[in-house]
DNA sequence: TGTAAATTCGTGAGCAGTCGCTCACACCAC
DNA sequence: GTGGTGTGAGCGACTGCTCACGAATTTACA
């Protein structure tokens, strides 16, 4: 089921050889994405023969995704090891958005590289990629949402599934708009060029919006006279 | 201040030069982005010359923000259209969403095109795009939060520029979910395969969402015994 | 108003640079 | 000898952009 995207030669290598490779792959690819990156200057990057690399992998792609792949896997240790423990909803968004805003200094790189995979094309990838990227954080919002309603903790009237897509949408969005040009510019725009210096005004605004969002229900305007 | 990103050369083009150009610099750079977009193809495709289209535009980027510009003029059209009036921020927000469900279909190219600049390295042409296309919205979206936080149909204990931004998010995100390849499967994957033919189901459980964020205030919690 | 000169419109073969990928070869382990 | 690792010059394909040329149009001027 879990697609593989490199030869059995990667697996034979030395660590260091390994290691040397995906570092400068990822370096290279979340600078300049998939198109724009150049295999030669990887491979010298990395100390290595183009001629290896491609006795490693069958075609940039493979390289490509297999960078994307590791990439995750620290992006989501980083991310998910301060998201540890049963945390109500708003601890976990706090812990989150603060590991958000950490990441985006000496981690860049795997977020840009996570940005880059929102952009190749050819729907046979994607499909593949997604679940491998985000399968993880949709199965775990959901299933913790449907959990928090039956404590109580969250509204009882909305549809898990879909605050889980409006929850990874905010986060996800906010990844990209500490790290990646045009979505730094685009939030500049909307909260002024100091929002990168005042890190608590977002993590109190982001909260009170969900906060609201995912206690209140439908029905306690009524109730509430609003 | 507004840059121009064609030579005089275009706007003494005909009508029918100018749109053709166009319409194949839209087709084509939505459906393969700015890179992999074949200049050579889109001059056979507008059924004119290369020569020509260097008359008209300095190089290939000058020509693809050409096209964004045009396409985002467009797509705002069709957008903004749906939503004047002085409708409050949820009646605005069901027509947007709903507008976006249409938008899908035939008119995805432009929803293409806004999502490739998304994609464009290099902050100078970056910081420029932003101010063009998410400029009407951010100012747009923060005075009407403001306006409505006055006459009491919004909370007034939220920072109205954060709250248009996580407002715009969600509905940009949105429109790239119904459009774009990986924002699809995205989707897909949160809320099923038949969310796309359910577009009541997103509607009011975005609505839900977006209520409750905009209505309740933080100390709404004690008086409410939540 | 006729015509020469200057300018612009429009063409598309092809230059020049880039870059993914190959392959013939050397080395090494067993 | 077989089968793996590792090299890097360079092939071949692609593509952004040019430029020499002709056609059309405007300008200059008697």
């Amino acid at each position: 089921m879990d697609k593989v995207y490199h030869k059995e030669a990667f697996e034979r290598a030395s660590e260091a050889y390994r290691t040397a490779v995906l570092t400068a792959g990822i370096e290279e690819f979340s600078e300049l994405g998939l198109e724009k990156a150049n295999i030669n200057i990887i491979a010298k990057k990395a100390g290595v023969s183009v001629g290896l690399l491609y006795k490693y992998f069958d075609t940039k792609e493979d390289f490509f995704f297999t960078c994307v792949e590791d990439a995750m896997r620290t992006l989501e240790d980083i991310i998910e090891g301060v998201v540890n423990s049963n945390d109500k909803i708003l601890v976990r968004a706090e812990k989150l958005i603060r590991a958000i805003q950490t990441t985006s200094g000496a981690d860049s790189k795997y977020v840009k590289l996570y940005n880059e995979i929102t952009k190749v094309s050819g729907n046979d990838g994607a499909a593949e990629l997604v679940k491998k990227v985000e399968g993880i954080s949709a199965k775990t919002y959901n299933e913790f949402i449907k959990r928090a309603q039956e404590s109580g903790d969250i509204r009882s009237d909305c549809d898990s599934a879909m605050f889980a897509f409006f929850f990874d949408t905010l986060l996800m969005t906010l990844q990209f708009s500490y790290t990646c040009d045009y979505y730094r510019e685009r939030l500049k725009l909307f909260c002024g060029e100091d929002i990168f210096e005042n890190d608590d005004r977002m993590v109190t605004e982001l909260l009170k919006f969900l906060e609201a969002a995912f206690t209140f229900e439908h029905d306690d305007i009524k109730k509430f006279n609003k």
